[in-house]
RNA sequence: CGGGGUGUAGCGUAGCCCGGUAUCGCGCCACAUUUGGGAUGUGGAGGUCGUAGGUUCGAAUCCUGCCACCCCGACCA
């Protein structure tokens, strides 16, 4: 590990490359666009599955699993979804390997698929290809499962976390009787998804609908939340599609009703991904390295004791394994640092680097006067408490700073989310102020698409439940019910 | 996939224009002194110069292909 991290202010994505791999959290791989995801990133990741797999489950969700492979002719059965993926597939066309009799090993040409596989970059096809077994009657539904796994998107140009060709996520698929109960079971993800990023990830989310143009390939409707990044990006964080009958029709799925009528199984997809994992970092952390919520943080404090000789350190950690112990039993997990091989105020840099939420230093003068040092991680304040009572005070702090890394993040998002009336307006705070710009617009595909290619901006989200308000679209002036809000985005 | 840039020890770099077997810092190893914010000293180890060819008596250096990463664009979670 080395000194130093670049300046968020200086060179914002430097800082984030430099972030990711210092903190250990990934590294690049060596395929292309494929990340190693190191055990301390990915701690982080099992901590966001583990609260998210209970949220599924406490919505009535089972966890399955389905192929990796999807056969081709399966991906051409609902137009629209083709259309969005056929890009970025990595297609399987072979099974079997040969040598070439000059030391090479080479693709065995007769061993050439009948039929070729594309890995998945999301499993609608093969999941209403099973499905249409599992449902004939109204009885059969619904059906509430997710999966996690590994997709692929071969991307042009990827980041490690917020972008690489293969990443992790949950996919939650859902088959229902009516329209109305499939639309609720995506908003009622989209608010899982919207809770987790607020109460765990310290995140505050817009709740929204995208727009056409930005829907979700094969979708009638597609709720996303949307999060503001710091410096003033949007990042989309996850997303819940109502889908319709169009899965169902292209995969040929009906049931019969309770009144005895064939119809076809309505639908519901969501998502999240590993890409949360660079939301996180993005949303919080500093230059001294990462903040982690202490919901999400895989350690949640660390002991680092300070001694002279042996016998010194024999003290500092009967104390510390005692703090360490009435932690613990509140369900606080705690590191003790004891090692020797490195000094303490490397092992202060190492942990703000990598985010731990709280860090206790016990030294000699401690041991006499029976305190502490207590450095909360998202203010760098330090203030010596007595050892009284304190796993208590550590426990309050914990959801302080959680409490504190969302309320910071909610001013932030605040002060940079402005209303523009103008397109001068709103070129303007794109250039100048980058956030979420709130302005009217026309409702129509091609306006959104021109003030893209003028501005790189996009339609975010249609923010659910957002106030009507007559207005003229910052572009053409054409008359507008509501305000949208847009951003350059990840 | 188009434009630009970079690739030299684990990390960051000098050397490249003008060809002669590689510089410095951090890190690493040993020992000593240290330990309340990234310790200091002394000694030591570590290199297919991204990769494959070519030019040359000789290539980190010149030429060509390829690979990877970064930035910008098109595409996207």
């Amino acid at each position: 590990m080395s000194k130093g991290l670049t300046s968020k202010n200086d060179d914002y994505s430097q800082w984030y490359n430099e972030l990711v791999t210092k903190a250990d959290l990934a590294e690049h791989s060596a395929v292309r666009g494929c990340m190693v995801i190191k055990p301390y990133g990915y701690s982080i990741w099992e901590k966001m599955q583990a609260a998210l797999d209970k949220m599924f489950k406490d919505t009535g969700h089972s966890n399955a699993y389905f192929p990796l492979f999807i056969p081709k002719s399966f991906f051409s059965k609902e137009a629209s979804h083709v259309e969005g993926f056929a890009t970025e597939c990595a297609v399987v066309t072979h099974y079997r390997l040969k040598n070439d009799g000059k030391g090479n090993i080479i693709v065995d040409e007769d061993a050439k698929l009948e039929e070729e596989l594309i890995v998945r970059p999301t499993s609608e096809t093969i999941i209403w290809n099973t499905y249409k077994g599992w449902i004939q009657s109204y009885r059969d539904l619904p059906i509430l499962v997710n999966q996690w796994a590994n997709v692929v998107r071969w991307e042009m140009r990827t980041r490690l976390f917020l972008r690489t060709a293969e990443f992790l996520w949950q996919e939650g698929h859902t088959a229902h009787a009516t329209r109305e109960e499939a639309v609720e079971e995506a908003e009622r993800m989209l608010e899982v998804y919207a809770d987790f990023a607020e109460n765990f990830m310290a995140m505050p989310v817009v709740r929204g609908v995208k727009t056409p143009n930005e829907r979700f390939a094969g979708a009638i409707e597609t709720y996303c939340i949307e999060a503001l990044m710091q410096d003033g990006k949007a990042l989309q964080a996850g997303t819940s599609h109502f889908l319709g009958q169009n899965f169902a029709k292209a995969f040929d799925v009906k049931f019969t009703s309770k009144e005895g009528k064939l119809d076809h199984v309505w639908a519901t997809s969501w998502g999240v991904s590993t890409r949360l994992i660079g939301a996180l970092i993005m949303a919080h952390s500093d230059d001294s390295g990462l903040v982690l919520p202490p919901k999400l943080s895989p350690i949640q404090v660390v002991i680092v004791p300070i001694y002279r000789n042996d016998e010194e350190k024999a003290k500092i950690s009967e104390a510390a394994n005692a703090l360490s112990a009435s932690l613990r039993a509140r369900n606080i997990s705690v590191k003790y640092d004891d090692r020797d091989t490195q000094r303490p105020g490397f092992k202060f840099a190492e942990y703000e680097l990598k985010g731990i939420p709280v860090r206790v230093a016990i030294g000699g003068r401690d041991l006499e006067n029976g305190t502490a040092e207590i450095a909360r991680r998202d203010t760098r304040e330090k203030q010596t408490v007595s050892r009284e009572n304190l796993d208590l005070y550590i426990s309050d702090l914990l959801d302080e700073i959680q409490q504190a890394i969302y309320n910071k993040a909610l001013a932030f998002r605040t002060e940079n989310t402005r209303e523009a009336d103008s397109y001068e307006e709103f070129k303007r705070l794109l250039d100048e102020q980058p956030g979420f710009v709130s302005a009217h617009w026309d409702g129509t595909g091609e306006t959104e698409k021109k003030i893209k290619e003028e501005t790189k901006a996009t339609i975010r989200c249609i923010p659910l439940n957002n106030r009507q308000e007559e207005g003229t679209c910052i572009l053409t002036g054409n008359p507008s019910k509501q305000r949208v809000l847009f951003a350059r985005a990840y």
